[in-house]
DNA sequence: TCTTCATTGCACACTGGTGTGCAGTCTAGT
DNA sequence: ACTAGACTGCACACCAGTGTGCAATGAAGA
């Protein structure tokens, strides 16, 4: 009796363990960000629960960062790829794109931290995608002239997006005024002149 | 018999001891570069000394680190304030400030790598006042209207320090051509054009 | 020659994190 | 009522790094 389908809900059992796994995963997000030193132990008493329990969802914890890597990854390229889609100016998608991926890379800027030293191989495989699309976008404004030409686009592109973060880290939590100011900042070292640069994000509420 | 002075030479003994000390902070220096997690013991091996030896002369991995902070906060101070000093026009002393810094700042890099976790407060302590230097000249620069308002002068500077050090250890090594793309993107960032940005750096040989 | 002392080579204790094993408990499906 | 299994609590073993103690060595200085 019951479901015969390939999605049989199995109901509460599955449910509230996915639960568990998908609380951890957030706790092990905040906390890590907080401190990318923090052990096991750190995230599973922050997240409710024993040391076991973590292991028992994660054989170890690269693949918990791992897990939490490709979850990003899989947020990041669907909005990059949307962006990269569009048929406007590159500077303008460039606004877009910070605009939209503020909020998950926000979340996931912890991953930037995590890249050197311990992990960094591995994460950085998982993020060379990303990468790439980011790469893709800064070139397309450099052939069409919209941005400077002083840095490869692999280049440019990564120091370009790493400002913005370390804006987002140093600034005074006031998120809008933050975003506005990075993406701004973002815009001048691509080679926009500040008038347009203004301009471009005035048009963004 | 002998010195009676302040300063006794006491020649080859202390001399000798001094060498091995310069030589592990040189050594420490790049190893941790290289892995800022490297241990005492990895600097040791590499200074071609025992671990044991380095404890004799640091009694603590903090010590070290400190030791290795202090060298860098005094060299750079030096550049600093001289740079400071001038009358040039801030666009121009940033230029020569990165010219004369970067192979300073570049040799100890790696405490902005350090600066996060774990020492993080010590090194941020001493690293202060090199701090307060740079958003002084940034905000010379804001208030004769050269660079942009975009950003409060003191994250403003870090960021613009940040990116030129990210360019240069992304780059593949060519020091000269890295340092001059660095020089323009930091000044594109601080809200200088394009083409002023060029002209400043086209100055610098 | 005799002394001093930096350096060595080992020993050790301590810490803090990782990953595993296993017997118990409690709950949700049957 | 019975059972599967997610979670717990505690036990381990293991590792890597730190910092210390101490006797032995060897070279520079008296």
């Amino acid at each position: 009796m019951c479901n015969n389908g390939v999605v049989p809900t199995e109901s509460s059992r599955v449910r509230s363990m996915n639960e568990t796994r998908d609380r951890i995963l957030d706790v092990a997000l905040r906390v890590l960000g907080e401190n990318p030193d923090a052990g096991m132990g750190d995230i599973a008493s922050a997240a409710g629960v024993v040391r076991r329990t973590v292991y028992g969802h994660f054989p170890s914890r690269l693949d918990l960062v791992l897990a939490l890597t490709e979850r990003a990854v899989t947020e990041m390229r669907a909005v990059l790829t949307e962006v990269n889609a569009s048929d406007a100016e590159a500077d303008a998608a460039w606004v877009e794109f910070i605009a939209r991926v503020w909020p998950v890379a926000h979340r996931y800027r912890v991953l930037l931290a995590l890249r050197r030293g311990e992990y960094g191989e591995a994460i950085h495989g998982l993020l060379g995608p990303v990468d790439e699309l980011l790469a893709d976008l800064v070139r397309r404004g450099q052939d069409s002239g919209v941005f400077a030409q002083h840095l490869p686009a692999g280049i440019l592109s990564q120091v370009a997006y790493g400002a913005v973060f370390a804006i987002a880290d140093s600034d005074l939590s006031n998120g809008t005024l933050g975003a506005r100011a990075a993406t701004i900042t973002s815009l001048l070292m691509l080679g926009v002149p500040e008038t347009r640069a203004i301009a471009l994000v005035g048009d963004q509420p």
